[in-house]
RNA sequence: GGGGGUUUAGCUCAGUCGGUAGAGCAGCGGGCUUUUAACCCGUGUGUCGGGGGUUCGAUUCCCUCAACCCCUACCA
């Protein structure tokens, strides 16, 4: 059925017979086929050991030309029968086999830095043939599901798998330098919080206990600030179940901080300071291109008030609107679908979402979120219907999201009061309450700041990608039935 | 969920106003001692996404299902 893996597999057995077992261990390489590209003054007529996985064939009678890489890079082999023994075993080889091999650095006549091959051995046969070589895998679904074969023949995800690294690197130094401790808190959660989402579910066997997958870290955190911790911060994955989308990934990377003494203020130049840094150090710039949007890091970041934006952009003022009838109305005039499910914070956070946030273009902290989409939040000294909290929102999507927060347990068991109440009406993302958490703010938690961002959309914005699953290396796809 | 598009060789794609199909790459055979999308000669790829209908005949027309893509809605 299969004729090109039986011809493979028939090189493969006459390889075995030559030489034995090729599937050893006992290569080791001086340098990977980045290294001798990038260093070739110094390598330079050196002999090096080296191996990967063969990309081109050039075969031209008694030479042969042949281009083996990984993700450092790529270095073509030179070959020919005069100096190589079993020149004539390179009939066994395929296009996507690994292999090893010793000899000279040297540049052919045209140029091409190359390694002279006085040895070459088989590590392990492709069985599978490589995509096309001009147009590799054009089906985004297969490029995703067999990432490691878009990887191997040099796709974007060959480069930015060593981007999204070093951003992770970056992301620690920046929190690390300015003295916060990173920590690492539960994944498994008994009571979900932190965030409006919908949990996955799951069991504990031995102790008969249902669990829910962490939708955010953010309490945990906050315990740390109790027990002492002035500076933490965590960079871990966060599970929420939902819709799938550009933006949605079922798991995703939270970055969170918390400093106590801190404030959304403080937290505001944090992030800029944050985001410069990364940008200096993994763009080398402080503008970026996203989708065709140009977008500049200069200067201090941009602030937008939540309720005046709306007063200026459609004359809607929220602060005078109190009943839900009011913003049913406003939809109407504005022609967006309304829903029985709509409470007032949603209705402010769909307003914002259309009419706000999808005008930003260059970093804008978003302030004076209404105190109904925000129950960690605290509330603005003689308003209490405003928040101390910021949205960061570049072209248009969210990055960052932080707070005052709310130390006061009185007060924040107030709160989750009346989110377990809109739980109980059949919201199905607020939050329940957590009375440990209460407990903890009992014994006193000082002031802080606190500040978490959505790590891969940081990541599609430096990496210029329309999807999330572009910056996830294994990103969650249906199942398929046929294999 | 709604609208549009795509699905043909291992890969990338062309094509048939209805008579079961083709190019490049990859493969196989041969040639070539400085190539790099190597080249030259020869060779063949196929449930034309699945199922059903119309028809003497369907890959082509119609219906339906599926997968993927784009837009839109939802999930902040």
């Amino acid at each position: 059925m299969n004729e090109k893996r039986e011809f493979r597999e028939k090189k493969l057995k006459k390889w075995i017979e030559k030489y034995g077992d090729p599937y050893d261990s006992s290569f080791s390489i001086t340098n990977s086929p980045g290294e001798i590209k990038e260093n070739f003054d110094s390598l330079e007529n050196q002999s090096v050991s080296s191996g990967g996985r063969i990309l081109a064939f050039r075969k031209q009678g008694k030479l042969a030309f042949l281009d083996i890489g990984d993700i450092t890079g790529r270095i073509q082999l030179f070959m020919r029968k005069n100096d190589l023994e079993n020149f004539e075993d390179t009939e066994l080889l395929d296009l996507g086999d690994i292999i090893f091999v010793q000899g000279k650095v040297m540049k052919t006549k045209v140029g091409e830095i190359s390694i002279f091959v006085s040895s070459f051995s088989l590590v392990s046969k492709g069985r599978h043939e490589l995509p096309d070589k001009m147009h590799g895998i054009s089906d985004p679904e297969t490029r995703q599901r067999k990432r490691w074969v878009d990887m191997a023949i040099g796709g974007d995800i060959a480069k930015d798998v060593v981007f999204i690294s070093r951003f992770f690197q970056k992301a620690r130094e920046y929190w690390q330098s300015e003295g916060f401790l990173e920590v690492f808190t539960p994944m498994l959660h008994q009571i979900p919080g932190g965030a409006y989402a919908r949990p996955f579910k799951t069991h504990h066997n031995a102790l008969d206990l249902p669990l829910y997958l962490r939708i955010a870290p953010e309490l945990y955190l906050k315990k740390l600030l109790v027990g002492g911790c002035p500076k933490v911060f965590e960079i871990g994955r966060n599970f929420r179940n939902e819709g799938i989308s550009k933006k949605h990934n079922p798991e995703f990377f939270g970055l969170e901080a918390y400093e106590a003494w801190g404030s959304f203020e403080t937290m505001m130049s944090r992030s800029e300071e944050f985001i410069k840094f990364l940008a200096a150090d993994l763009l080398e710039n402080d503008s970026f291109e996203w989708m065709g949007k140009k977008i500049s890091l200069k200067g201090k970041f941009n602030r937008l008030d939540f309720r005046q934006a709306l007063i200026d952009e459609i004359g809607v003022d929220i602060d005078k609107m109190s009943t839900l009838k009011d913003y049913k109305n406003v939809f109407k005039k504005h022609n967006l679908s309304w829903s029985n499910s709509m409470t007032i914070g949603r209705s402010q956070d769909k307003l914002y979402g259309e009419f706000i946030e999808s005008k930003i273009v260059n970093p804008t902290f978003v302030t004076g979120y209404p105190k109904a989409m925000s129950p960690l939040a605290k509330s603005i000294p003689g308003n209490k219907n405003w928040t101390q909290r910021f949205e960061l929102v570049i072209a248009g999507c969210e990055v960052a999201n932080a707070f005052g927060e709310l130390h006061d347990p009185d007060e924040q068991s107030h709160r989750m009061k009346s989110q377990q109440d809109a739980k109980d009406s059949g919201d199905l993302e607020a939050q329940p309450i957590d009375d440990s958490y209460i407990e903890a703010l009992e014994f006193g938690m000082p002031s802080a700041g606190g500040i978490g961002f959505g790590i891969e959309r940081l990541l599609m914005m430096f990496l210029n990608k329309d999807s999330i699953r572009d910056v996830i290396l294994f990103p969650m796809l249906k199942p398929k039935r046929d294999e």
